[in-house]
DNA sequence: GGGTTGTACTGCG
DNA sequence: TTCCACGCAGTACAACCC
């Protein structure tokens, strides 16, 4: 359909040039039909020949894959709006003219709470990027120029758009529109150097100014104007003038009107170089507004400019507040009903959103970092690609100092259908090792794929300092370090670091990263690590991170590349463990002790699991906070570790087994350091129901130097460092005072040693090989002879023992603890398969727990998956492995031969099996790692050559633009880490050559923009005077309650508004077939189809 | 009925 | 000959838990 909008100005203002009316004639050729976002109006299109430019941009595309997908798209939107002419031919008279009453009294408040009273301008630069250029190399000004390659356009300057070029057009399209056009690519770093000046300027006019963006920001300029006695009008020429001669040149357009919706409106008005100023009068407003098309309006898109038209032929603002206003309301949820009225009303927000503390806030909401690359199929080559993208997020997250919960796998395959897969991890993590495993485990959930992007995001983030301040981090002699006061360099990237078995994840190794804290006694083991370089040259100052401090380090200390760092992770940790780990391993305690299983907050049923009120529980020590209702730790979601942390002032361990409703049998089993496990089966006390029903699994087994350690019962508690004693005085102010830490050193040994000593059966192996990251990731359990094991599917780390789960009653029956040496175990039958899940565990196979019960012993290094993908001597292995070919389950009545799986406390997922883990598969090298099938057909060398070319950095192309990449591309030798080299030789048409640093992005890691209503349009601030019922998404919290635009959903649809219509099937599983349902479940389901593959290879 | 988790979709620069 | 980015924010809804 035709732009409604595109060449819309208020009648006031006259039209630079004749442009014609939008043409609602019919359209017999069908490139009229396709849309796309550059083919919206838009600022330096007049006189462009709209007609030329939609049939090029049609030709261009419509054999291509991403065409068929913006057609399954629109199909999609096409059927939304058909539904929703089906649901407004439905509507009775009643209900209509009851919802019209109510909109009216409605529309009548929010006319009651219009405040005209400020001025706020809206100023824009002009095509930003490419006048960056323009002003460093003139000669661009008078060619048609576009930043960006022939991938992908991020803009172009004036002369280019005169060809129909524009901003999101791929580069090859803008090429057959405008042959001559010139392509410079981006450069972030000089985009950034240039706002910085421009805000500069817009820092005279309003101190407070809100940023939006690089290029764009908010000025509330009634106090300027009534200071200097400007009108609004003289206050924009002003603007404009101190920007023009300040800035190199650059030009801006500006709004000036009454709230800051409008204001952003009309900066576009007479954009470039304009500005146009909309009286601050009601008249003026609804004038203004009445022809105003929908499209004008932020947060009104594509679709949903169609859709108002579609459903209710509603193009511009006057209609909404016209004879359909009364459907508007039945057809559209709550929040978009009031954002829409505001649109016919003119409304928007008038004051400045409040400001955030950075130091505290991590300022974002997610982190992320994705590439397009060619098609890719090969498994081993994609999880090498995993592997540097979450390299890159971790530096990242650490150059900011935050850490985050929940996960995001972004897959977009060859067909551009776009896939997320997420988990919400136990505990807050920031090290690359730690997201690896779960981005794995989640990627391979997805297999087979082809795919053209990948892209990792964190979001539940925090600020690291939050963990580090905590008493136990004092305590422990944690000192805040300046930005610049880290320890040179040892290293490149943060989350290339060797980090897994120290737990790397914890507060202390991350702390100690990127500067932030770093242990008073440890600096010099902190400068031995290779993760602390980055971060600390970058941490703190935004400037430096620009500058490209994570990137930018000496090769010579850079991280192995990722095939090499992975095969040697075990051991790079060991070393750590020698070294500087004893930083970690406090820290850890403090932290990684928190995790918090599942079982934890999405306990089962009955029993109550973890979230049961300690406080309620009898005998609560005193000095022990009681956690009660007013205060639950499992409800304050980013900081239950704090909160427990902060009250109980030592670190703790908690396994609560009450966990899920089918797991009423699994007990409590809480552990410390060199104590033998005691199987709730086996221990004193009751049955499960107890602990979990009462919640003493927490509250009454905290220790208490008032009251003394409450008696264990069956579930055992306690702070690993006591073990130790002695040392620095307890902290006081928190209610109650600590057991004296040992020096680092000694707890580190203490610990190791009261492990080694609960082990003291098994050998003794060389801490260095025990612990190893098995390059295909699933086997699952890194394991130290301390008794301590990472998870591979979660970030789980620590020394909780590893549960063993029946595969009949999927009841945990026993730990990993070290065990009686096991008879020799004859491998028997193969497991058969073909079963699903939950009954193909009976694949036989010759699995044997000599011990159904209690402690296991694990010999057989070959027992541990992770021993298996140990290239040294295999650790006495935690993981128990019995070589009997029958058990039995002393939780159900199961006895056989069905192997036992392993699975995490942590994150409850089988992590492999019992088996005898199947050779060591190389290192990670893409063309080899797993499937070799598919490795062997999809493989380009783009991959392989990645995973052995991590030469020297962990960078990556876009960042390295954004941040680093002028400073490298000025030093003549662009910096080429391993995903920037991956992306530069596999990058689908979009760079050139290997050196070429990526040609499109965005700059991540500044102040993020804001990209929602919230704040634009008229907030909380006014009473909200509601005829209407339940208008929770206005009143809940938010004071900034604003409807965010994209909430235009359909009120009740029974069908997914947001079309997710159709995916709500279950999925089949191609290895068996079954019908699962998405989500956790399948999840869970291809587990269970990698442990036993697992145990089959192993016993073939 | 409340909160949490996971997913798709929309929009912006 | 090929060939359509990246980073961020937000809403809605289903499914599940308490
Ligand atoms: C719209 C858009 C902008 N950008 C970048 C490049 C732009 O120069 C910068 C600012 O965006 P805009 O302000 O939307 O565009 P512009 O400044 O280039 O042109 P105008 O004169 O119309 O304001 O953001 C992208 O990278 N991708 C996009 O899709
Ligand atoms: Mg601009």
């Amino acid at each position: 359909m035709a732009q409604a909008g595109a060449s819309w100005r208020p009648a006031e203002a006259p039209p630079p040039s004749p442009s014609g009316a939008p043409d609602p004639s019919p359209n017999p050729a069908p490139w009229q039909d396709y849309q796309t976002v550059f083919t919206n109006a838009k600022a330096g299109m007049e006189g462009v020949d709209k007609e030329k430019v939609q049939r090029i941009v049609y030709e261009m595309s419509k054999d291509s894959a991403h065409f068929r997908n913006e057609q399954r798209k629109q199909a999609a939107t096409a059927a939304r709006i058909e539904r929703l002419r089906e649901r407004s031919a439905g509507l009775g008279p009643a209900e209509l003219a009851a919802a019209g009453r109510s909109i009216d009294e409605r529309v009548a408040a929010l006319e009651a709470g219009r405040d005209l009273s400020r001025l706020w301008l809206h100023a824009d630069m002009d095509c930003f990027y490419a006048a960056v250029h323009e002003a460093e190399r003139p000669e661009l000004k008078t060619q048609p120029m576009a930043v960006g390659g022939i991938g992908m356009i991020s803009t172009a300057n004036y002369v280019a758009r005169k060809y129909g070029v524009r901003s999101a057009m791929p580069g090859f399209i803008a090429k057959k529109l405008c042959p001559q056009l010139v392509f410079v690519p981006l450069d972030f770093a000089k985009y950034t150097a240039a706002a910085e000046g421009v805000r500069a300027v817009f820092r005279q006019l309003d101190p407070d100014f809100e940023s939006g963006g690089l290029d764009e920001a908010y000025l509330d300029v009634t106090d300027f104007c009534a200071a200097h006695g400007m009108t609004p009008e003289e206050a924009a020429a002003e603007l404009r003038r101190r920007v023009r001669e300040s800035c190199g040149g650059l030009t801006c357009s500006c709004g000036v009107a009454p709230n800051k919706t409008l204001a952003k409106i009309c900066s576009d008005i007479n954009k470039p170089d304009g500005h146009y100023v909309l009286p601050s009068s009601r008249e003026a407003v609804m004038r203004f507004v009445d022809t105003l098309p929908t499209r004008k309006v932020p947060c009104i898109g594509k679709v949903t400019e169609q859709v108002l038209k579609g459903a209710l032929g509603i193009a511009t603002c006057g209609q909404l507040l016209g004879p359909q206003r009364a459907r508007l309301g039945l057809l559209f949820s709550e929040a978009a009903l009031g954002f829409f009225l505001e649109a016919g009303l003119g409304l928007g927000a008038t004051r400045h959103a409040p400001k955030t503390d950075r130091a505290v806030e991590p300022g974002r909401k997610g982190i992320s970092c994705e590439r397009t690359f060619r098609a890719m199929r090969a498994p081993g080559e994609q999880e090498a690609l995993a592997g540097q993208l979450v390299e890159s997020l971790a530096a990242d997250m650490a150059s900011e100092e935050i850490e985050g919960r929940n996960l995001t796998l972004k897959l977009k395959l060859t067909n551009f259908e776009v896939r997320t897969r997420s988990v919400t991890l136990p505990r807050h993590v920031r090290a690359a090792p730690d997201m690896l495993p779960p981005v794995l485990r989640l990627l391979r959930a997805e297999q087979p794929l082809e795919l053209r992007l990948m892209g990792v995001r964190m979001a539940g983030l925090r600020k690291v300092h939050a963990a580090s301040r905590s008493p136990l981090a004092r305590l422990l002699g944690l000192r805040p370090q300046g930005p610049g006061s880290a320890p040179p360099a040892a290293g490149a990237g943060t989350g290339a670091g060797p980090t897994t078995t120290p737990d790397p994840g914890d507060s202390a190794t991350g702390a100690a990263v990127n500067g932030g804290f770093a242990p008073a006694s440890s600096s010099a083991a902190a400068a031995g690590r290779a993760i602390s370089a980055g971060g600390a040259g970058g941490g703190g100052r935004p400037s430096s991170r620009v500058a490209g401090a994570h990137r930018t380090t000496e090769p010579g200390s850079s991280p192995p590349p990722l095939a090499s760092r992975t095969a040697s992770r075990g051991a790079q940790g060991r070393n750590e463990d020698k070294t500087s780990g004893h930083s970690s391993r406090a820290l850890r305690l403090a932290d990684g002790s928190f995790a918090v299983p599942p079982g934890l907050t999405a306990g089962g049923a009955a029993g109550g699991g973890s979230k049961a009120e300690p406080s309620s529980v009898p005998g609560t020590p005193r000095g022990v906070h009681a956690y009660g209702a007013d205060e639950p730790f499992a409800h304050d979601e980013d900081n239950e570790d704090d909160d427990l942390e902060e009250h109980l002032g030592m670190p703790y361990e908690v396994y609560d087994g009450g966990g899920g409703a089918s797991d009423d049998d699994e007990d409590c089993v809480m552990l410390e350091d060199g104590e033998p496990l005691l199987p709730p089966w086996e221990g004193p006390g009751g049955g499960a129901a107890d602990t979990a029903a009462s919640g003493d699994a927490l509250c009454g087994l905290l220790p208490c130097d008032e009251t003394g350690p409450a008696p264990p019962k069956r579930a055992r508690l306690g702070p690993a460092c006591a073990a130790a004693g002695g040392g620095a005085p307890g902290t006081a102010g928190h209610g109650h005072s600590l057991p004296p830490p040992p020096p680092l050193c000694q707890q580190a040994a203490a610990q190791s040693g009261s492990v080694a000593a609960a082990a003291s059966e098994t050998p003794a192996p060389d801490p260095a090989a025990a612990a190893g990251g098995p390059p295909n990731g699933f086997a699952a359990v890194a394991c130290a002879s301390n008794g301590h094991w990472a998870c591979l599917l979660c970030t789980f780390k620590g020394n909780r023992r590893q549960m063993l789960r029946c595969l009949a009653c999927d009841s945990l029956r026993g730990s990993t603890l070290p065990a009686p040496p096991p008879p020799p175990l004859p491998s028997t039958g193969e497991p058969t398969v073909g079963s699903g899940p939950n009954e193909g565990a009976d694949a036989g196979g010759s699995r044997p727990a000599a011990a159904s019960r209690g402690p296991h012993r694990g010999q057989d290094p070959r027992n541990s998956a992770a021993a298996a993908a140990t290239a040294g001597p295999s650790p006495a292995s935690a993981t128990t492995v019995t070589t009997a070919t029958t058990w039995t389950c002393r939780i159900c009545t199961y006895s056989g031969n069905r192997r036992q799986l392993l699975r995490c406390e942590a994150c409850d997922n089988l992590r492999g099996s019992t088996a005898p883990p199947p050779p060591a598969p190389p290192p990670l090298q893409p063309q080899q790692q797993q499937r070799p099938q598919a490795a062997a057909e999809g493989g380009t060398r783009g991959g392989s050559s990645a995973g052995a070319m991590g030469s020297s950095r962990a960078t990556k192309a876009p960042k390295a633009q954004r941040s680093g990449g002028a400073k490298a591309a000025a030093a003549g030798a662009p910096a080429a880490g391993p995903l920037e080299r991956l992306w530069a030789s596999r990058s689908g048409g979009q760079t050139g050559t290997a050196a070429a640093p990526a040609e499109t992005g965005a700059p991540a890691g500044a102040v993020p923009v804001r990209t929602s209503l919230a704040g634009w349009h008229s907030g909380g601030s006014r009473p909200a005077a509601r005829g209407l019922e339940g208008h929770t998404a206005r009143t809940a919290g938010a004071r900034t309650g604003e409807p965010a635009a994209a909430a235009l959903r359909v009120k009740g649809a029974g069908e997914g508004l947001v079309s997710s219509g159709g995916a709500g099937g279950d999925r089949r599983c191609p290895e068996c077939g079954a019908q699962v349902a998405p989500g956790p479940a399948w999840l869970e389901h291809t587990d269970w189809h990698l442990a036993l593959s697992l145990s089959r290879g192993a016993a073939a």
